[in-house]
RNA sequence: GGGCGAGUGGCGGAACGGCAGACGCGCCGGCCUUAGGAGCCGGUGUCGCAAGACGUGCGAGUUCGAAUCUCGCCUCGCCCACCA
């Protein structure tokens, strides 16, 4: 039965989105709505999103990534807290130098042009941004600032230059962070191309100084999975040094880094990484030949070859041997790539016994397998390495340790070397420094200059910043386009004012994201990075959402930066971000990553022109679980835009008479009342957890079940009554923070006061939710028999005895008498026959 | 090779150890329409006329009861990967 809305349809408007919604954009604008203000009262709330890369225009995953924390932003304001939620741009790097490179269009231009045109498409989306905040990473307002951060690490010692082995893209032509090569074939993460080694002068920032401290997140509510990321990348390893002295009188015993010193006894030789340092020291003459060779051989090659587990280990003896500290064994040296020159000491003690990589080395160069440790009362297992996994294990032929457990020879060979002064307990991390400097012009530049008598000099903070200047070549050439710009070069030296060099590197664009947070506080203060009252006021960030590809990236870096700078002095907290949550990815309509190159990028504009910004905004909630993503469909869109149309039906048009229904069949109006704003507090309690949850897929499935159920009850005539306007008003205020847009309408068009996102949050009244009679499931051995509706205070020997007279149940149990009768109070009744 | 996560209708997905498939899409039927690619109403896991049986990747187990917990497989996704 449907009610004739044509009549009501006509008075109060049809539902056309196109008609309101830049209509309110605009006067929450004007109105400054969201403006968060330093000085208010209420508790704050910094819910931050990550900033965008201004890469041209928004497509549907930034709509996904951010809808989800400007609902719950919008929530928390609503339930009264004083919410910051800014946005803005990452826009230094790559892009904007290779459209310069392929079209000729400046970076700088090129960058402000698709900042603006996205600014104007975030703006269609209606989320709730605080744009009198807005940072412009690539701004020289902004980036003196992160140069300011630059000198405040370098003075404080974390960040040097040092000539190393680094990562190279030959494409992009610059270098790259080791966070920033990927996958097992050791490529670009930009361009994909793999890298090569190359030997470079390059800035640091000393990002190892915190791997402990990074490796705690206590008193943080991150997902286990982004931890555990961080957790792996840090890669902390216990165990000891080991010091093998060698024959030749003036080179250092060579240290060796193991987390098993209890096979120390197992160690048959040596090997140390091509690059160590004391290797040319150690080759003997008749070696020479060999040796240089090998280890020129191993400077040749990329890393994609080196780090290739799969390929057959080579290695050559260098003629020297050092002395088993522990069995007083002499063994001999030998160089091998498998053994890298960045980890550990860049030396290893090779026990073929247990670990299976030196088992391959030694079978294939004829080296002994001896093995010291075994299961308890086991052999030795034939043709492969015993790598111990259970607790169970005993030392053998290792002297006076033999017979002792593995798990305790560990302490206890290591204290002894410790006494002997040939070692100790030691800690190594698989994470790097963070490497920053980039070849290229499109970033902030490193304030530095050289001078022939005072080396590198910091530029003095008021001469920040120091900018890019536009008239440069941008032909990659390897070298930064800075180099041959001969005005950029020339400077002079802050410490005695001859004549010197500007650097010309600028930095990792992460440089710039491991602190835009900071300036969201006060991103107009010209005369510091930060106001500390504001940051006091705001930081840390509450909730902070973004992609888990950050996870070793951005994310601790931030992180980083924090520590650093609040050991300096300048913040007195010890984690950017309390909270996180990553949002799944929208892939293209064909599963993969959605990229210009595949021509997969879906484009909102389109749905958005078509039914408005707020179904696609519900659309994208609706789709799945937020955290989860998955590829992109606009099929089902058409739900979305027919649940909004009937959410302006039953909030604008007049009561319908309608006729008889089954519902009015079934109990009096006050009953039906009852029913409505029983679904009304219901739906107030799950809406909220579900949104504080992120789960704003069912948060939106239960606002529909409202919408049906207000349908149902104005079928039932109930249109009119406190009830009916009670559950229209909860609707609305529910929806606001999702479809911010139509909510505002319907609430003005309903005769409330602007703006229904200044209206406090609906609370549920618990007493009003719960249903007053049950349906109780009754089973038998598990399976649904029947079902009986009873009232919520019914005694359990009552219900049994309901049970138990249930026809169907009576069929089941043919005579016999239960075994027993399993009730869960208010879920269900389940009776157990007896077995034969 | 190591770590983490996920497998539920035709599809996206719901489901504190307790009624599997909420809510939507699609499809089928109907109403209203000059018309329907609009709107509304009803149906829709599979097999079966039905009563009913069977159903959450596969196989075991725990339990009165398992999509959910445990163990072993299979498949897919992500991260790391010669890290001593």
């Amino acid at each position: 039965m449907t009610t004739d809305t044509r009549a009501g349809t006509e008075r109060a408007g049809r539902f056309d989105p196109a008609s309101y919604e830049q209509r309110w954009r605009d006067r929450w604008e004007a109105d400054g709505l969201y403006r968060a203000d330093d000085g208010d009262p209420r508790d704050k709330h910094y819910l931050l999103t990550m900033y965008p890369y201004p890469s041209g225009d928004l497509h549907i995953g930034h709509w996904y990534a951010a809808t989800g924390p400007d609902i719950v932003a919008r929530m928390r304001r609503m339930q009264g807290l004083n919410v910051m939620f800014p946005m803005g741009f990452d826009s230094f790097g790559l892009p904007a130098e290779n459209a310069a490179i392929d079209r000729g269009v400046h970076p700088a231009e090129w960058t402000a042009a698709n900042v603006e045109r996205m600014r104007a498409q975030f703006r269609t989306m209606g989320c709730m941004f605080d744009w009198t905040r807005e940072v412009v990473t690539s701004d020289p307002e902004y980036y003196r600032w992160t140069q300011w951060l630059f000198l405040q690490l370098f003075n404080a010692g974390l960040a040097y230059r040092a000539m190393a082995p680094v990562d190279w893209c030959p494409r992009d032509q610059v270098v790259l962070a080791r966070e920033q090569v990927e996958g097992a074939d050791r490529h670009c993460w930009r361009c994909g191309t793999p890298v090569v080694k190359r030997d470079l002068e390059q800035w640091f920032f000393r990002i190892t100084n915190y791997a402990d401290e990074l490796l705690r997140f206590e008193g943080i509510d991150w997902p286990e999975p982004i931890r555990l990321m961080q957790t792996n990348w840090i890669g902390r390893s216990e165990g000891a040094e080991i010091h093998f002295p060698t024959e030749a009188e003036e080179v250092e015993p060579i240290r060796v880094f193991t987390t098993r010193p209890d096979t120390v006894f197992g160690a048959t030789f040596l090997v140390l990484a091509p690059e160590h340092p004391a290797v040319s020291a150690l080759t003997t003459g008749g070696r020479r030949a060999d040796v240089e060779a090998y280890v020129a051989s191993a400077r040749r090659e990329t890393e994609i070859e080196r780090m290739n587990a799969e390929r057959e280990k080579t290695g050559v003896f260098i003629g020297s041997y050092a002395v088993n500290p522990m069995s007083t064994e002499r063994i001999p040296i030998w160089i091998a790539d498998y053994v890298l020159p960045g980890y550990g000491t860049g030396a290893i003690m090779a026990v073929p016994a247990h670990d299976e990589r030196d088992y391959e080395f030694a079978v294939k160069h004829d080296r002994p397998v001896r093995y010291v440790v075994l299961p308890r009362g086991g052999e030795a297992p034939q043709g492969q390495a015993f790598v111990a996994h259970t607790h169970d294990e005993v030392l053998v032929d290792s002297g006076e340790f033999s017979g002792m457990p593995a798990a305790e020879a560990i302490g206890a060979i290591t204290q002894q070397l410790a006494d002997l002064g040939l070692g100790g307990p030691a800690v190594s991390y698989k994470l790097r420094d963070w490497l920053v400097s980039r070849q290229r012009y499109w970033g902030a530049p490193i304030p530095i200059v050289y001078c022939d008598q005072h080396g590198a000099q910091p530029v003095p903070e008021d001469q920040l910043p120091v900018r890019l200047p536009p008239d440069v070549d941008f032909a990659p050439t390897g070298i930064s386009p800075l180099q041959s710009h001969a005005a950029f070069l020339r400077a002079s030296c802050p410490a005695c004012g001859a004549e010197a060099r500007r650097e010309t590197d600028t930095m990792d664009t992460f440089v710039d994201s491991a602190w835009y947070f900071l300036r969201y506080c006060s991103p107009h203060d010209a005369e510091r990075p930060w106001d500390p009252e504001a940051i006091r006021a705001w930081l840390p960030v509450d909730l902070y959402t973004g992609g888990a590809e950050h996870a070793v990236l951005h994310l601790m870096y931030a992180r980083f930066m924090v520590k650093a700078l609040r050991d300096l002095g300048h913040l007195a907290f010890d984690e950017p971000f309390l909270a996180l949550r990553n949002q799944g990815q929208i892939l293209g309509a064909d599963h993969h990553r959605m990229s210009k190159s595949r021509g997969n990028v879906a484009n909102p504009d389109e749905l958005v022109e078509r039914y408005g910004s707020d179904t696609v905004r519900l659309f994208l909630m609706f789709i799945g679980p937020w955290d989860q993503g998955g590829p992109w469909s606009a099929s089902g869109i058409e739900g979305i835009h027919r649940f909004l149309g009937r959410v302006w039906g039953v909030a604008s048009e007049p009561p319908g008479k309608g006729g008889p229904s089954a519902d009015q069949l079934l109990g009096t109006a006050e009953e039906l009342a009852r029913a409505l704003r029983r679904a009304t507090h219901a739906t107030i309690a799950e809406v909220s957890s579900d949104y504080g949850d992120f789960r704003f897929n069912t948060a939106i499935s239960r606002m529909m079940e409202l919408t049906n159920a207000i349908v149902r009850a104005r079928e039932s005539g109930l249109a009119g009554t406190e009830a009916y306007a009670e559950a229209v008003d909860t609707l609305l205020l529910l929806l606001a923070p999702a479809a911010p847009h139509i909510a505002e309408e319907l609430w003005q068009r309903r005769g409330h006061p602007y703006s229904i996102h200044a209206q406090p949050w609906p609370v549920a009244d618990p007493a009003l939710a719960v249903a007053e009679t049950i349906e109780l499931p009754v089973q038998v051995d598990g399976k649904l028999r029947d079902r009986l509706v009873v009232t919520r205070d019914t005694p359990a020997d009552e219900i049994e005895q309901m049970a138990l007279a249930s026809e169907n149940v009576q069929r089941y149990l043919g005579g016999r008498s239960p075994q027993r009768v399993v009730q869960i109070p208010g879920r269900l009744v389940n009776v157990v026959t007896p077995g034969e």
